[in-house]
DNA sequence: TCAATAAAGTGATTTAATTCACAGAGCCTA
DNA sequence: TAGGCTCTGTGAATTAAATCACTTTATTGA
């Protein structure tokens, strides 16, 4: 248990990860205050406190009994934690409609990704720039990758392309895809594969108007 | 408990209505086969075949012991199930390069998602004809959201309107919605929220990425 | 018509996540 | 500098979800 802040040796909830990322926005939205309390934040962020004090013990003590967290101190733990106190390339992979609106949603650039690398292997796409970024064939790939320390892509592909995409992305070392193709796609354990799915959600939406007023507790 | 498929009396699970959704996507891409097995099934969704299992029995008895799941027919039941055996009128409202993009993503309009607003207060956009769809100034939300019978909408605004957006669509009848917005959102517990926060799914692959080889138990 | 078999359905168990509730640590005031 | 107060940190209890493992039921072939 050497490094606390790593969180070595317990099994750290997935949702927890999500909400640290949620106290670390909140905590950003604070002016003026220095210390926060546990019980300030969960009115912030809606989780309770016991939780949020639970939530932060994985990592660490960072807290003064009796007064609080400094909220400076605790935005660099969580900075930290989360592994965004430095900037990461990423790769977007597919430039239809929606690949080219993530490459201009301002929220990636806050928070120190940068999309440094476009691929495609539409031919009218390729060698144009895009927000000042150049379409690179799909060929290029993993000279594209390696070249420019690309740990994290995003991809946004046809789901015919989605899996072979993800196998060269794998084989040129990338380490996390954050995917919004419609297609369970297969990765090696040790990537890290998060799907964004809108149909699902929308199914969700229209699965909860359906059954309103019945008890079919969904939540989140 | 008159009606078994409304899942009434029992609380279902806010993940068995996500699998729900991947198990009828995954009974689309069937071929020729008339029967499915919750075993088959688990191969192809990844789930384990019991979980296939309670998740459908939660509304009601579909199967066949000693044979399986008749394909065409539980694809029926599951559209029912998730109110997707029809089609939906969606609004979107915001249309930066998110919403546009939002707007053509394909993947709606399969499922019966049909946008049918489009909403924004940039003096430039409002007129201007999308994908068919004329921009209406926001200012028209009410009697719009009201005119077409619109229950869902998305939304992709700035976080400074968000919840003001909100607020307006709640007061005209919505009842459904998808929030691309990354800043958290009230609204009644009557109506439907799901947030997609891209900058989360990020921050979840870089915490990843930063505690690589140690125990850190994140799935999904 | 009757095993043998295959697979659904489901109560019991296990595992995971959240909430509870309180002991103890640091701060402030008199 | 003691005493009260506040709020963290954390085991224990609870709740929720997933898995296990057994029972039941339909089907098929002899």
């Amino acid at each position: 248990m050497e490094n606390k802040l790593s969180g070595l040796g317990k099994k750290i909830p997935s949702f927890t990860v999500r909400r640290l990322f949620l106290y670390y926005r909140a905590l950003s939205e604070f002016g003026g205050k220095e210390v926060v309390s546990s019980e300030e934040l969960s009115e912030l962020t809606g989780f309770s406190s016991a939780q949020i004090r639970k939530d932060l013990t994985y990592f660490g003590q960072f807290g003064t009994p009796g007064r609080g967290y400094n909220i400076e101190q605790l935005k660099k733990k969580l900075l930290e934690i989360l592994g965004i106190d430095r900037e990461w390339n990423v790769a977007i992979v597919g430039l239809g409609n929606l690949g080219r609106a993530l490459l201009t949603y301002q929220g990636f650039k806050v928070q120190g990704f940068n999309i440094v690398a476009l691929l495609d292997n539409d031919p009218e796409k390729i060698g144009m720039t895009y927000q000042g970024v150049v379409v690179h064939n799909i060929t290029r790939l993993k000279k594209t990758i390696e070249s420019r320390d690309i740990k994290i892509a995003i991809i946004a592909v046809p789901v015919v392309a989605a899996q072979g995409v993800v196998d060269q992305l794998v084989a040129s070392g990338i380490k996390a895809i954050l995917n919004f193709v419609p297609y369970r796609i297969q990765v090696p354990e040790n990537i890290k594969l998060l799907n964004i799915d809108m149909a699902i959600e929308l199914g969700r939406l229209s699965y909860h108007i359906t059954h309103q007023g019945r008890l079919s507790g969904e939540s989140d």
